[in-house]
DNA sequence: GTCCAGGAAAAAC
DNA sequence: GTTTTTCATGGA
């Protein structure tokens, strides 16, 4: 077990931020997060004199939460402290925000214990390749039945303090290209993959063997336009999914993805531009609380009939 | 039945 | 070169 203190962090938000789709929630303030072959439980609690204590208040900066990690010192250190990205201040950058822009300070005030995580290449291009035209549910359901069909079992390492009884799910590795490209077109049936099975498959025989690590390190070492290019001259992967990927994976934090959501918010409450010189260089990490805000908002707010009134609808037979 | 979801490829203009 | 259609799937 390893135990310390955070700021603007909060595993409920993580686990809902639509970056990840392999945490979930294992009991009261407990998660389990997996990554590639890693997987670690976490519990969170809330520490020092804060206002009366509710979730929301996880994770604003100068209050910090309490944050046990199950795995060894040597685990966290190695692995766990750089997916989190715990050298980074996100305080700096929530400070950049401009107060009068009201939409993006009550995202901050609603998301602050969001950050951008460093989570593992591969895993993060199969993962958004299947977000496509997709929804966060079907996504962590489709990525848990992959791993499920295809990785291999994970054992839970350490404990946390106090625990009465390990979590009654089991967990995955996230599966090798060469697992997935034997199974072929016919081993990706029944994970509720739709037409996106041969983007997967695709991609697994391209990264197999030798010719996955090639392609991996030159997207490390690329910068971010750089790995833009690579990125979309694949099967499968078209801007929004390489801007994803850049910020996930790649941790090109000035990488915007735009979705359906961010679509909407930017014309909802943007509609003379957003102010992408004022977040040159971290515009992803912004990106990240408007997303996670949005989500919160009844659609109506910023469906398309709310912003401009439709035309009378077309009556029905 | 229709619309929507962290879109992209293929077809059609 | 740009716009429109098609592509699976399941929940609302």
């Amino acid at each position: 077990m390893y135990q310390t203190i955070l700021h603007d962090f909060d595993m409920r938000m993580l686990m809902d931020s639509g970056q990840v789709f392999r945490i979930c929630c294992c009991g009261e303030n407990t998660y389990a997060v997996a990554s590639g072959r890693h997987l670690v439980r976490i519990r969170q609690t809330a520490c020092g004199p804060s206002k009366e204590g509710t979730l929301s208040a996880f994770g604003m900066s100068g209050e910090g939460v309490s944050v046990e990690f199950s795995c060894s010192p040597q685990e966290f250190d190695s692995y766990w402290y750089n997916y989190f990205d715990l050298s980074t201040d996100y305080g700096a950058m929530k400070k950049a925000v401009d107060p009068k822009d009201s939409f993006l300070t009550s995202a901050i005030s609603y998301g602050g214990g969001i950050r951008i995580l460093r989570q593992d290449l591969w895993e993060t291009i199969l993962c958004f390749l299947i977000s496509q035209n997709n929804n966060i549910t079907r996504i962590r359901n489709s990525v848990d039945a992959l791993c499920r069909r295809y990785g291999e079992r994970l054992e839970p390492e350490g404990f946390l303090t106090g625990e009465e009884s390990l979590s009654e799910r089991d967990f995955y590795s996230f599966p090798e290209p060469e697992k997935i490209a034997s199974g072929g077109l016919e081993g990706l049936q029944g994970l509720g993959l739709g037409y996106r099975d041969k983007y997967i498959l695709a991609m697994a025989k391209r990264c197999c063997n030798g010719s996955g690590k090639e392609f991996f390190h030159s997207l490390q070492n690329a910068d971010y336009e750089e790995a833009i290019a690579i990125l979309t001259g694949e099967f499968g992967i078209g801007r929004k999914v390489a801007d994803c990927i850049c910020l996930f994976a790649l941790h090109h934090i000035g990488a915007f993805p735009v979705d359906t959501h961010v679509k909407q918010i930017l014309a909802a409450y943007y509609p003379k531009g957003f102010p992408f010189e004022r977040y040159q260089g971290f515009a992803g990490v912004i990106q990240q609380y408007m997303f996670y805000y949005k989500l919160s908002l009844p659609s109506s707010r910023t469906k398309k009939e709310a912003v401009k009134p439709a035309p009378a609808r077309k009556k029905i037979s």
